[in-house]
DNA sequence: AGCTCGCGATTGTCCGTACAAACGCACAAG
DNA sequence: CTTGTGCGTTTGTACGGACAATCGCGAGCT
């Protein structure tokens, strides 16, 4: 572990445990810098690591003050849904059924801003926790992207798509509503035939407004909920 | 103005203005450097700045490649149910069911924080659209809060309790499912027994962490769905 | 007493260097 | 054909030094 992200975790738990409160004065660069034994441009690293979370303000020619003892609220961001589950400690394991070229349905190619004639990847996939079967989901990606059926698409989606292809997912719009699952879902996910089931479409966005995927998930609301934190704007009205 | 700034700002426009486009690969530090004529720790200080705006991504090996021409979209913000169509030009109504202050379930209790024997404002509405049934809202708010019953609560509610009392609201959690609707809420929604709905169960909190009202609204799937966009930061895994 | 000047202290900027870590690629080995 | 080994490139981390900009405060002058 760097020494900058060791002295910023120490520094960080002081100010969260209340060893410095809200408007005590942090020790100077300096003072830091002989007593940890390392050089200022790296106690400079962890501080503005800090003056990044907002939790301290440098003044020049004063010192630096702690203006906050905990992080603000961050909002969600766009995650998949291994992701997701990955980083509460769930691991997932993807069943492909199917993946193969297609011409996409017209609401597809709506979402997606397709050229009349263009095709997609089609991904079908079944998300299961612990053996258990929780998610049916239907990827569409732009074959124009160059990724083929044969990859494997066991492992988070976005990663693939980021690493492989030097796209960069920048953000994504998701509906949520709720339907009765159809008989064929039904089956798949092992659910009575009129269940409830939680239904999930994404589009998700390179650059400014590129559209890259469309995701429509069927979901078991028994074993899942969709979690989000959101932040209150002046101008939420 | 500082060295970095001034090559910030230069990257920053030639980012904007397409001279260097999304996908394309900035020229290496050290090639910086040398044309510029300035220090690594200069550079670096502009690239800095430019990956917390979230323009650029410096990957280790490989160099560093622009991944946005410009400021990010904005996600979604926090908005009740009042905001959330008004600001799509689709009036609601409100029907209140009832309004009185109870001893709340332990559930509620512990979502809110409350102190063993505080009591809260408990808020059952329907909310319509067009004159149809769309959702129905049971809303809990401390009774320290001082809102009675006999208030108007047909207006967005966020706003009597930010207007009135001085609390501003920074963020919520939201957590959306779905259930096979229960009978009674089934009659007031004029739904058939069997039906599945959205239910929304939210955490409004002001300050760093003090929730302030929890609601769980259950929703007709046929007329809404839940929206929201989420950008993708650079830890989402 | 009140004001000004200058000094020390503190953070901001900038330079140079060195090594580590991660990655892509060519090339050799099996 | 596959594997992995090594090498060069690029960013990340860390060191040390120097000067600038800003501020608080006391010494000294009016």
């Amino acid at each position: 572990m760097p020494l900058y992200q060791r002295l910023l975790d120490l520094l960080r738990s002081q100010i969260e445990s209340g060893r410095y409160s809200v408007g005590d004065q942090l020790p100077t660069e300096h003072a830091m810098r002989t007593s940890f034994g390392v050089s200022r441009s790296t106690v400079r690293n962890a501080l503005r690591a800090l003056t990044d979370e907002g939790l301290i303000r440098p003044t020049p020619g004063v010192g630096t003050v702690v203006i906050r003892s905990r992080p603000p609220v961050q909002p969600s961001l766009l995650r998949g849904f291994t992701e997701d589950f990955a980083r509460r400690g769930v691991p997932t394991q993807a069943r492909v059924i199917s993946a193969q070229i297609v011409d996409p349905p017209s609401q597809v190619r709506d979402r997606l801003e397709l050229l009349p004639e263009e095709q997609v990847l089609h991904l079908v996939r079944l998300r299961l926790v612990s053996g258990a079967p929780l998610a049916l989901m239907d990827n569409f990606v732009p074959a124009s992207l160059g990724i083929g059926p044969e990859e494997d698409f066991t492992g988070p989606l976005y990663e693939l798509i980021e690493r492989n292809h030097k796209y960069y997912i920048t953000y994504g719009r998701d509906a949520i509503g709720a339907a009765t699952v159809r008989p064929e879902a039904a089956s798949v996910l092992e659910l009575p035939i009129g269940s409830p089931v939680l239904t999930i479409k994404r589009t998700a966005f390179i650059g400014y407004d590129r559209p890259i995927e469309y995701v429509e998930a069927i979901v078991r609301p028994d074993h899942y909920e969709y979690n989000v934190t959101l932040l209150r704007g002046k101008d939420a009205s």
